[in-house]
DNA sequence: CAGAATCCTACCCGATACTG
DNA sequence: CAGTATCGGGTAGGATTCTG
């Protein structure tokens, strides 16, 4: 199968196009951007309840849960020290900081956007009406 | 509310921060960024028909319904012609193909990493094993 | 040809309760 | 503190059938 993005082509097997769908999937889904977003931000190591705090929203399950896949996919490491309270702390790896590097210019050109985007949708709702 | 991407900041208000990730949910979603990349490749407008056999997999709902999410934004044009049999042509506005570019780099650096990140998970799952 | 409508399933995600 | 376990609602998305 044949992927072109610029005029150059890339060349991916089937197999290959469906993991990069779902690694873009996984990492464009509802939180993972956001706390990989927190940790950068951070600069440093954080620990789970403060990562609780600083992804507005996000449950302790979905937390838990997106955490493990960064984990997995070698974006964030796990430390865990063996004290009572336990503590564990989460930092963000190399690649970590190098997808939102790559990501980065896409976000804040949305971001940049976002009423232009409104704008549009209303006029194709208010066109959609008539 | 407050987003950092780099060492500048970007104000967001909570309200914008919700179209963001909605945005960004929509577009990196399993078909609009592929439908579009078919568009691209073309370069120039496709038939519904078209698009159903070059973005494979998808399924004739799932083709429509990304199709009207991507009009709504602006991110396509579609147009009809008044012919028995009906034909219907999509085609990438700028803002698509602006899209598209912006989020190019992203996407090469992961697909050249598709096996990196494969390893990356079989090194987790086999450390979880034990 | 280009869809709209319907039915059905998987799983995403939140809320809650429990544990080492 | 940092999880795991369980239940349930909502929704994304596939298969199939019908229509202008």
């Amino acid at each position: 199968m044949v992927t072109d993005v610029t005029k150059k082509r890339v060349s991916l097997t089937d197999a290959q196009e469906k993991h990069l769908r779902e690694m873009l999937a996984k990492v464009a889904g509802k939180w993972p951007l956001w706390t990989m977003h927190v940790l950068l931000e951070e600069g440093g190591p954080l620990r789970f309840a403060r990562l609780l705090e600083r992804v507005e929203g996000i449950s302790q399950k979905m937390m838990t849960q997106t955490l493990r896949h960064l984990e997995r996919d070698g974006l964030v490491t796990r430390t865990v020290y063996p004290e009572v309270p336990p503590r564990v702390e989460y930092e963000l790896t190399d690649d970590g900081k190098e997808i939102l590097v790559r990501f980065k210019p896409f976000w804040l050109w949305i971001a940049g956007r976002l009423d232009h985007f409104e704008k549009a949708r209303a006029r194709f709702d208010k066109q959609k009406k008539r």
